[in-house]
DNA sequence: AACTATTTATAAGA
DNA sequence: TTCTTATAAATAGTT
C-alpha cells in the first residue's frame, strides 16, 4: 500500500519482514481498537511472531473474552461423548470440531458474513461486472456497426435507384434525341428541383456524408 | 477514513454503527490475514458484536492458537513443553489438524472458495483465461462483420463507377447525340476495352480514391 | 525512525 | 445491503 504494491505472500527478506510485522502489527492493533470503541465491540487479538514471541490486544478483560469465547463454540459445536483413551479421543474431538469449525464458517460466509478472505463469489462477482461491462460494450459496437451496415445498405439502394434513373434517362434520350441535354445542364448545376434530386442523391452522398464510411480500419478489439 | 474525518468513539447511531462494524470488521480480518501471510505469523482474532455475535478469524487452527496463547499466560517465561507424553499428542493433534486444514481449504479453492493467497498472477491467469475466450468470440464476430461490411463497400464502390458511367455516358450523349447508343450496350458488357476506359473515367471525381470508403467509426476495441 | 509516493480503507451518499 | 466516490489512513521502499 505504498512505493509499490506487494503480493501478500511471505517476505523473503528476514529483515524487511521483521520491519513490516512490527509496522503492521501495530497498524491491526489500532484498527481492532477502533472497531471496538467505534461499534462498541469487544475484541481479542492473539498474534504470534514466527520466532514465536506474544502479542496481545484485547478490549477488556483477555480472559473474559477467551472465556466467552470457548462457551460459543462449545454451545456451537456438536457434543462429543467425553473421551476416554487421551491421546485418540482428543484428536479426533478436536478435528471433528475443527471441521465444525470450518463448516459453520463457511456457512456464515453464504450469508455473506465474515467473508474476510475473499472468495471465489466475490471474484466472480468482480469478474461478472466486468463481463457485464464487456458485453455492455459489445452490444453498442455492435448497434453501431448494424448502423453503419443498415447505412451503407440504404446508400446502395439509392445508388441502384439512380442507377436505374440514369439508365431510364438515357434510354429516354435514345429515344427522343440530345433534348434531355438541358435538363443535365441545369442538373450538373444543381439548380432543377426534380434533376437535382435525381442527380445528387447518389454519389455526393455516398461520397462524403457525414456518416462516410471507413472501413479496412481492424477491430482491435 | 473517507468522506469525512471521524472521532474515535462510539457512533451513535445504530445503523451506521452497524454498518461501520459490518465494513470494519471485514477491514480488520483482511489485515490480520496479511499480516499473517506476509510476516508467517500465527493470528487469532476474536470479535463480539455489541449484540452479542461471534466473529472469529484465525490464520491456523483457533484452539492451536488458543492452547498456545494460555500456555505464554501460564508460563511466560517458559514455553516448553512440560512432558514428552503432552508433546507427542500435541505434535498428533498439530498434524491432524494441518492435514484437515490443508485439504479442507484444498477443497475450499477447488470449489473457488477461500483464494485469498493465491497470488495476483494466478488469480490473473485464471482471470485472463477467461477474456481470452471471450477477446477470441469476439474476434471471431468482428472479422466477420468486417466481411459484410467489406463487401458492402465493394458493391458500394461498382455501384458508383456504374453510376459514373452511366452519367458520362448521359454527358457523351448530350454532346454527340444518341450516336453513343452503341456504346452503352458494349459498355454494360464490360468488352470494349475503349469504351470501358471511357466509362471509368467518370467515376474519380466522385470516388475519393481507391481508399473510397471509410466508416467513420472507428472499430476501437 | 522519518519520509512520501501509492495503495487501501472507508465515511457518506445514492 | 451494495456501489460509488472523495478523503483519510496505512504502508512499501528509501534515506
Amino acid at each position: 500500500m505504498a512505493r509499490e504494491k506487494i503480493q501478500i505472500r511471505k517476505i523473503d527478506n528476514a529483515t524487511a519482514r521483521q520491519v513490516t510485522f512490527s509496522k503492521r502489527r501495530r497498524g491491526l492493533f489500532k484498527k481492532a481498537e477502533e472497531l471496538s470503541i467505534l461499534c462498541d465491540a469487544d475484541i481479542a487479538l492473539i498474534i504470534f511472531s514466527a520466532t514465536g514471541k506474544l502479542f496481545e490486544y484485547s478490549s477488556s478483560s483477555m480472559k473474559e473474552i477467551l472465556r466467552r469465547h470457548s462457551t460459543h463454540s462449545k454451545t456451537q459445536k456438536k457434543p462429543e461423548e467425553p473421551s476416554l483413551k487421551l491421546h485418540l479421543e482428543n484428536s479426533n474431538y478436536a478435528s471433528l470440531n475443527k471441521q465444525i469449525e470450518e463448516a459453520s464458517q463457511e456457512l456464515r460466509r453464504m450469508k455473506g458474513e465474515d467473508i474476510q478472505s475473499l472468495t471465489l463469489e466475490e471474484l466472480q462477482q468482480l469478474e461478472k461486472n466486468l463481463e457485464v461491462g464487456l458485453s455492455r460494450v459489445q452490444e453498442r459496437k455492435g448497434a453501431r456497426i448494424m448502423g453503419e451496415i443498415n447505412a451503407l445498405q440504404q446508400k446502395g439502394k439509392h445508388l441502384m435507384e439512380e442507377n436505374a434513373r440514369l439508365r431510364t434517362q438515357i434510354m429516354e434520350m435514345s429515344k427522343t434525341g440530345t433534348q434531355v441535354a438541358a435538363d443535365i445542364a441545369v442538373c450538373e448545376e444543381g439548380q432543377s428541383s426534380e434533376s437535382i434530386t435525381n442527380c445528387s442523391s447518389g454519389p455526393q452522398d455516398y461520397d462524403s456524408s457525414d456518416t462516410s464510411l471507413k472501413l479496412g480500419l481492424p477491430f482491435s478489439s
